[in-house]
DNA sequence: CTGGGGACGGGGCCC
DNA sequence: CGGGCCCCGTCCCCA
């Protein structure tokens, strides 16, 4: 009984060892395949990264190709004194004299074919003293710490233009400065950082106008240009996006910042009586744009900023103006009829207020979390939601300097937009709401191109698709995708029979 | 000119 | 309070 016992226990200790070992195979195969496989996962995606680099720079040199033969022909249109139209504006006619913009020719790069471009245009704002006294020029002398960074908007009063360096075309007229930006120049640089630091210095270019922006006619009247505007002349509010640091991801891939893929067009046709701004911000996270003019909501209180730096590429122009970057409630756009049809209107809107200066609204933002549904952002990608983020900062902010946002009733309107000071009484309203001032069209159709800014609209646009019309006219048998549009329907046939 | 349809923005409700 | 969803109104395009 006992060698019984004895054999018993031998038989365990060597099963608990064979156990043991076969646990410490099994777990060493587990982890050198682990290891394998993150060889590979993480040599595809160094591959991945450089071939998304070629993709880009190659996209960099055609837009910058374009963009100089835009400027070229442009220059040429205007120095013979054409007119250029792009297209009709409904909403503004400005007055030929009221420039408000500086002179600086704007570049206008046609993002049709999709290809990444970079413009930079730096807009000259009038002289304060020659836009006499209908232009307020206002800076906030208090630095707000929201605008700390390395952003920093002139509006030109007196003070040297701001100056874009790089890659200049010689503008046949006076104080007319464009800039095509080094791009290529600026991307090794942020590979450079990539690569050394899995760290990516992305800039931004978010050209802001540089003045104030009331929608005052008087404001409009700015006094002489040096340089009078052709009939095509252009005026362009200098956006600008600010150099920031993008952080790789916890799974190894690097952002895609699209560094280059600023697909933003800040096409500006400014004709006395068709004005078309032409600030498209093409906000196609799918290829990474990094343009997007985010907004951030904000507190009352906290519309002032001092000193940007409008980085023109590599090069950064810090330029010290008056005029605050900030969005007036009695602007134009805050009228309460930001009803936005499009971006283009908020290009009107721009024009209507030349001496309109932005908030930088890019001042941080934080990486995110693809969303792979269909339904859901496309920003499969790892791409940013500037906004989200700086609302999300500046709540905390607001927070911080006393609870100014999280005050008051459950009512009240207490996110303000920083484009038109819209009230919204909810964080995610305004979010959504700025959308209408960025172009920013987070939901991608799967099934077709198109992009919206509200996944409710692209759950309504599904319908288009799948052909689903729930709504049937219970008199004559018609349906139709939304209720609204059965509503309209009734109403129509009842007062026809009425 | 009219109606249908799509797009889009605001507001409200519900969870 | 935030997110999702829905409704509504409006504008625009097109047949």
């Amino acid at each position: 009984m006992a060698d019984c016992m004895v054999f018993h226990t031998q038989i365990a200790s060597i099963m608990e060892v064979l156990a043991n070992s076969a646990v410490a195979e099994i777990s060493k195969l587990v982890d050198d395949d682990y290891a394998v496989f993150r060889l590979e996962i993480t040599q595809s995606q160094k591959e991945n990264r450089t071939l998304r680099r070629k993709l880009q720079l190659l996209e960099l040199k055609v837009a910058r190709e374009r963009a100089e033969r835009t400027m070229r022909e442009r220059y040429r249109g205007i120095a013979r004194g054409e007119g250029h139209l792009t297209g009709g504006h409904r909403n503004v006619v400005k007055p030929a004299g009221h420039n408000g913009w500086r002179n600086d020719q704007p570049i206008s790069i046609d993002e049709g074919s999709g290809t990444s471009t970079q413009h930079v245009i730096v807009i000259e704002s009038v002289d304060a003293e020659a836009a006499g006294p209908g232009v307020k020029q206002e800076r906030s002398e208090g630095e707000d710490p929201r605008h700390s960074r390395d952003i920093q908007i002139e509006a030109a009063a007196g003070v040297a233009p701001p100056v874009s360096t790089e890659d200049l075309t010689a503008a046949p007229q006076a104080r007319t400065r464009c800039s095509i930006p080094e791009v290529s120049g600026m991307l090794n640089a942020a590979l450079k950082s990539e690569k050394d630091a899995e760290t990516l210095t992305v800039t931004h270019r978010l050209l802001h106008t540089g003045s104030d922006h009331r929608s005052d006619p008087e404001r409009l009247v700015l006094g002489p240009l040096v340089c009078p505007p052709a009939p095509g002349s252009d005026y362009l509010p200098v956006f600008h996006q600010s150099q920031r640091t993008v952080h790789s991801r916890g799974d190894g891939d690097v952002l895609d910042t699209g560094v280059d893929d600023l697909s933003c067009s800040y096409d500006t046709e400014m004709v006395p009586g068709n004005i078309s701004l032409g600030l498209e911000t093409q906000t196609d996270l799918s290829r990474g744009d990094w343009n997007r003019y985010s907004s951030s909501i904000y507190p009352e209180g906290c519309l002032d900023k001092k000193g940007e730096v409008i980085v023109v590429d590599e090069v950064t122009v810090k330029v010290e103006g008056d005029a605050p970057p900030t969005w007036n409630a009695d602007s134009h756009l805050g009228d309460g009829h930001s009803q936005g049809r499009d971006f283009l209107d908020y290009r009107g809107s721009l024009e209507t207020n030349l001496n309109v200066t932005t908030n930088s609204p890019l001042h941080a933002f934080r990486d995110r979390n693809p969303v792979s549904t269909s339904m859901g952002p496309s920003d499969s990608h790892g791409r940013v939601h500037f906004d989200q983020v700086l609302n999300s900062n500046n709540r905390a902010r607001a927070q911080a300097q006393g609870g100014g946002v999280t005050s008051g009733s459950s009512k009240e309107k207490r996110f303000f937009c920083m484009f038109c000071n819209k009230g919204f009484r909810c964080l995610q309203k305004v979010e959504i709401h700025q959308r209408v001032h960025t172009g920013e069209n987070p939901f991608s159709c799967t099934q077709c191109e198109k992009r919206f800014s509200r996944q409710d609209q692209l759950k309504m646009h599904l319908k288009v698709h799948t052909g689903e019309r729930p709504f049937v006219c219970t008199h004559c048998g018609k349906r139709f995708s939304e209720r609204s549009y059965l509503r309209i329907h009734q109403q129509k046939m009842h007062a026809a029979l009425v």
